[in-house]
RNA sequence: GACCCCAUCGUCUAGUCAGGUCCAGGACGUCAGGUUUUCAUCCUGAAAACAGGGGUUCGAAUCCCCUUGGGGUCGCCA
């Protein structure tokens, strides 16, 4: 048999992490069969579905090296006979097969308002009892039901559930699942306005897309009875299942989009900000704030973020990317979730883990996703690129999502950026989060009268300033300003005037040029700023003495 | 609430299906030392788990039952 799983997304937006594993597990396992993964856009909700939520997760999926070999089209990816791959596209298909339902009996109409069928629930619940829907149309005389279809009496179709056997679902992770007699209501298969429910489209397309193994999420776990069901009654084969357990926060909490709004709201009412920051206006404002569902835009999540100071939690593929993860790192991480080679090694690639991957090995409990654990896996990836890959890694990032550090550098220096930030960096966005002062003016250089930054200046005898004030004039007539210059220049002026203590001498440069305790190796920090504007700031930051080591 | 799923170090997991080689292994994190011109690395070492209770068995992390805890589903969302 060919192995053919599919990845089916509903078109909201970006990929979340843990639909990335799913879709990454789908692809694993049909590239380890040598069969095919498919993708299919859900897309039945006409509520939903709009334009602009767009086809985001194309994009990320083919960051992840995550390749579908029918589907959409998309950059050379998609195409296939088995489509259209998008289920709004497909309604004449569902169509065919809700007929065969009404002929022989296993669908029926039903002409309940959403309201009553609310009402009803809430009673039920009220009475603190299972709602089941109570078959009230299907005891409806034919001439009833005629007359009401001739009215044109909004409906939906539903399926009638046998309610005298048992149910099993054969899960290749969980084993058999049952479900007893009578658990299973009639549900809904054809909305009101004509359009398949999730559970009838999946099933449709499943097998008509000859989809051999149904590899998802563990939520669609108490769904899959009724697939099971449908494809009875439909004639289809069933495909082979396997259900994933989810994906959690490092408390417990289920991972959401909602957490970036969650942390900003917390931090906003305990600093007790009251007016937004620019890029949001008063209105979304009060509205964000007073309601816990509302979510802030992608943009303006950012630009609360950076004035509030605080991360926002990665949730998307997307948010990885952009945080300067690498795609391979992600996937890497993304395996390991659930999943475990037989070898028990951790870091791999993708060729490894579609030779290794298969679905006896996945575990059955839910995993918290675990930051520190990718930013390790992510630093290690980094340390072991040569500098020609990192720069180039780090150019591809720096176009996307940071142009103005390639503005500000020529080429040369880029690269010199580049490599001296390499050695310390976890991310890609690592060089730019920390190497801020390099982008930064000259005069806009200010200097926090922090520990470390007063401990370099002020403190001991000689100080740092003491030594600074010192050292400038060699280097004001400092000729080769390389690093191997620089590096004769300032260690010999350590050996006569420092006791051969080079960190008395670089530590207080260090700070002087960047504002800060933190920079790469000092000649290679010295040669990027170039001379101008490292001595310009060395008496800058000499000229700030009295404000930050005030002499008592 | 009903139904379903799950349960090994703080976290991800190996070991569970085929009980003994497991006073439980690895990784991330933590802690303690060391290297380093800062930070980050890097090196060495340490602490750290079979949720609880009953069985079955010569023997249980592994099999069974109960309890507890966590999660999912219960939509004309997917």
């Amino acid at each position: 048999m060919t192995v053919r799983t599919r990845f089916a997304p509903s078109p909201t937006g970006h990929l979340h992490v843990g639909g990335a594993r799913s879709a990454l597990f789908c692809w694993a396992f049909a590239k380890r069969h040598g069969g095919r993964f498919l993708l299919r856009i859900e897309d039945t909700d006409q509520k939903r579905s709009s334009a602009e939520a767009g086809l985001g997760f194309l994009a990320d999926l083919e960051w992840l090296g995550i390749d579908w070999d029918e589907g959409p089209e998309h950059d050379g990816h998609g195409g296939g006979d088995s489509g259209p791959y998008f289920q709004s596209k497909r309604l004449p298909i569902y169509e065919e097969y809700f007929q065969k339902l009404i002929e022989s009996g296993a669908a029926y109409p039903a002409f309940e308002t959403t309201e009553e069928l609310a009402e009803a629930r809430r009673e039920a619940r009220a009475r603190k009892e299972a709602y089941r829907y109570d078959r009230a149309s299907l005891s409806l005389s034919p001439e009833t039901v005629k007359q009401y279809l001739e009215e044109g009496r909004p409906h939906v179709l539903r399926f009638k559930v046998p309610d005298d056997r048992e149910l099993v679902v054969h899960d290749l992770v969980l084993g058999d699942v049952r479900l007893a007699p009578g658990e299973l209501e009639d549900f809904v298969i054809r909305k009101a306005d004509g359009f398949p429910t999730y559970h009838f489209a999946v099933v449709v397309d499943d097998a008509l897309m000859e989809v051999s193994h149904v590899i998802r999420g563990q939520e669609h776990l108490a769904n899959t009875p009724k697939h099971v069901l449908l494809q009875e009654a439909l004639g289809f084969p069933h495909p082979a299942y396997a259900h994933v357990s989810l994906i959690f926060n490092p408390d417990g909490s289920k991972m959401s989009k909602r957490d970036k709004d969650k942390l900003l709201r917390a931090q906003v009412k305990e600093r007790g900000i009251e007016s937004p920051p620019g890029g949001i206006d008063e209105a979304t404002w009060t509205t964000w704030l007073g309601d816990k569902t509302v979510q802030l835009s992608a943009d303006q999540a950012m630009v609360l973020a950076s004035e509030l100071h605080v991360d926002l939690p990665e949730i998307d593929v997307a948010d990885f990317q952009q945080a300067g993860y690498l795609p391979d790192v992600l996937v890497n991480y993304l395996a390991l979730l659930g999943w475990s080679p037989s070898d028990g090694q951790e870091q791999f690639d993708q060729d490894f883990l579609v030779s290794q991957f298969d679905l006896d090995r996945i575990v059955k409990s839910p995993a918290k996703f675990d930051r520190d654990k990718l930013l390790a896996f992510n630093l290690d990836a980094l340390q072991d690129m040569s500098e020609d890959d990192f720069v180039e890694r780090f150019r591809g990032f720096c176009e996307v999502h940071h142009p103005e550090v390639l503005a500000h550098f020529t080429d040369e220096n880029f690269r010199r950026f580049a490599v001296a930030n390499k050695e310390r960096s976890k991310t890609l966005l690592d060089p730019i989060r920390t190497g801020g002062f390099f982008l930064a003016d000259d005069e806009s250089i200010t200097w926090e009268a922090i520990k470390p930054v007063r401990k370099a200046l002020c403190n001991g005898e000689p100080c740092g300033y003491d030594r600074l004030e010192a050292i400038l004039p060699t280097l004001r007539e400092a000729e080769d300003w390389t690093v191997a210059g620089l590096e004769s220049l300032i260690e010999s002026w350590a050996e006569a005037h420092a006791e051969g203590n080079l960190g008395k001498v670089a530590q207080p440069i260090r700070v002087a040029v960047s504002g800060g305790p933190v920079s790469p190796p000092i000649y290679d920090t010295l040669v990027i700023l170039g001379k101008d504007a490292s001595i310009r700031r060395m008496e800058r930051c000499l000229s700030h003495r009295e404000a930050l080591c005030p002499t008592a």
